[in-house]
DNA sequence: TGACGCAATGACTACGTATTCATAGGATTC
DNA sequence: GAATCCTATGAATACGTAGTCATTGCGTCA
């Protein structure tokens, strides 16, 4: 109930293991025990250092506990500050990882150039591993995390490989099931938006899709909206409509939101006109509104993968490559209605 | 370039502010002054241990110096797993206070029961700063983060007031000039969709609401949508149906794209038959296809309040509550063509 | 009964840093 | 030329915990 000291200030300071070792007459070794390896306290001893604890509001100090045992149980998450799919990825991860009674310490960059100073405060947390959103990262950063012996896992960015694990879904094989979809559909013409043509998976999305429409013999022209957002899928439609292919493959669900209401500002028709695609399988891609056709990824099987990598000290020395399928949705977006 | 100490097991760790020390030349002291009083080493001598801390991959390991100095810089966050609203304001929240050299702590949950719990692993790292997105906590958690001098924002949760400060939109006035602005297209019967009905942000945004209508002399019906989800509002769509209103006021977006949805699905077209109107103003009402008329909450307003109340910490004794205006965004759905 | 083993506990130390105190020069003042 | 002050540095210590080692008490077995 109460708790803490009283510190001359007037405030109080949280309460240590040795007040709570006073308090209920024992050492603070056993008050240490008791928290950590409870198995080696008696009994009545337990109890009662429990409740002296409990009387002074006493919380084992988390940092005391790092610094002591060189071990952090602390994950750290380096992600891009904007964007909805990154979201929905932490968020997931966030669950993984609590149930492996890890924390999240969470940081957040706007542009990539700014991951690597972002990197040198991780590292000052010791954390037992990291998360990385970006692709481009100093590679002595990350033999530095290797040599610390915490592993590291890139999501989706599977062009990080070699010295760090990675989890992904297959981007390539996806787009060419969206690919092979459409031209079921009757697609013979068709346009691939890109988010930003620099990024590995832009690149694997883009790929995969050329190939499969190429196999077909469809053509697929690549537009670069310049950045994964909503307002640049929208600004993208004036290009794509002066193409006017049967199809439009966006490289993610966010732009592909942009392209479909920025085609239909300008009277194009989904899908009579065109069929569109998106990829990454957003909450919102399932809305009925919207109802697009999309790869989903198994965003919670990445993310229970990540959190596997994460707290399995072995996989720092041995990085390891998580390849996922995702799966079709199929949504209005490319129904047509005339055939 | 290199880094890092060789140990017995054939790894490495990290190099210490001693391993500097010695290769520098100077005293351990000398190389922390380096890294956290500058100012207070002469020139020379701190380009000579810059120089050792480069050749050694050196950082300061933060447990230590959190330990030492009796703060941590890093912040804590309790929000919920899931849902759009949390997410925008986590990113937010993540990019001021990095800003203020702040790192987030992330901690997430799925059932208000479990933010005890969660609150006990959250005092283990002394926070320095508490952000807290549940109204139901213990007291006693909240008196222990007191004593400890730690700020604690309450976001969104202005019921919490008295212990800890909170930060928040005008709930009750959003609401009235939605009312307002659905009377004024001459609505005459409504319904309010709720989404949990035991949150205090949900009774405020239905009683500014309900007053709002009920100056203008109309009534206004409450129906709990059971979550503040896509699927939940979507599955209103019968129980508002069956009363018929001219006007929906959902208590948020997220609600609202699911009712919407879930209505136009039954064949009911807005907002000739049915206007609609959300709460928050997600990046998503303002998306073409959609384009929900809302009250827009000033989510970075809100977020660098709460920051600079977190990082200020003489607010942990003198609780304050700030409250921030919305701003009303008009669009296509309760926008009548017939009138 | 003595030797032994095990369970429970306490004393003590180290983790890596920030900070206090002390010291040594060098510059400044009277 | 001595007294004084300031700057730059080093030695030593404490933060709160986990773990090592030593000690005690007690039951077991020969």
């Amino acid at each position: 109930m109460a708790g803490g000291t009283e510190v001359p200030g007037g405030g109080t300071r949280p309460a240590t293991s040795t007040d709570v070792a006073i308090e209920a007459g024992v050492s603070q070794a056993t008050v240490a025990r008791t928290f950590s390896a409870p198995h080696l306290v008696s009994e009545g001893t337990r109890e009662r250092v429990s409740e002296a604890a409990a009387r002074l509001g006493y919380v084992p100090n988390a940092f005391a506990r790092s610094l002591k045992s060189q071990q952090s149980n602390v994950v750290g998450a380096v992600v891009p500050a904007y964007g909805e799919y990154w979201q929905n990825v932490l968020s997931a991860v966030t669950r993984e990882l609590a149930a492996r009674g890890r924390q999240l310490l969470l940081f957040s960059f706007t542009d990539p150039g700014e991951v690597d100073d972002v990197l040198d405060i991780v590292r000052q947390y010791r954390v037992s591993g990291l998360l990385l959103a970006s692709a481009s990262i100093r590679p002595d950063q990350l033999s530095a995390m290797r040599r610390q012996s915490s592993p590291t896992v890139a999501f989706n960015q599977p062009a990080a490989s070699g010295l760090v694990s990675s989890v992904s879904v297959d981007n390539e094989s996806g787009c060419r099931l969206l690919a092979s979809h459409l031209v079921d559909q009757g697609c013979r013409t068709a346009v691939f938006v890109g988010g930003v043509s620099s990024i590995s998976t832009d690149q694997a999305r883009f790929r995969g899709a050329a190939r499969e429409m190429g196999d077909h013999g469809v053509a697929l022209p690549y537009i670069e909206a310049g950045a994964f957002s909503y307002d640049a899928g929208y600004g993208c439609a004036e290009r794509i409509a002066r193409l006017a292919p049967d199809a439009v493959m966006v490289g993610s669900d966010e732009v592909a939101f942009g392209v479909i209401d920025g085609l239909e500002s300008r009277g194009i028709r989904i899908p009579d006109d065109m069929a569109v695609t998106g990829f990454d399988g957003l909450p919102q891609a399932a809305w009925a509104g919207i109802d697009l056709t999309t790869l989903v990824q198994p965003t919670d099987l990445l993310a229970r993968h990540a959190a596997e990598l994460l707290v399995d000290t072995t996989s720092a020395s041995r990085p390891t490559d998580v390849v996922v399928d995702g799966h079709l949705r199929i949504g209005r977006t490319t129904k047509r209605s005339d055939r």
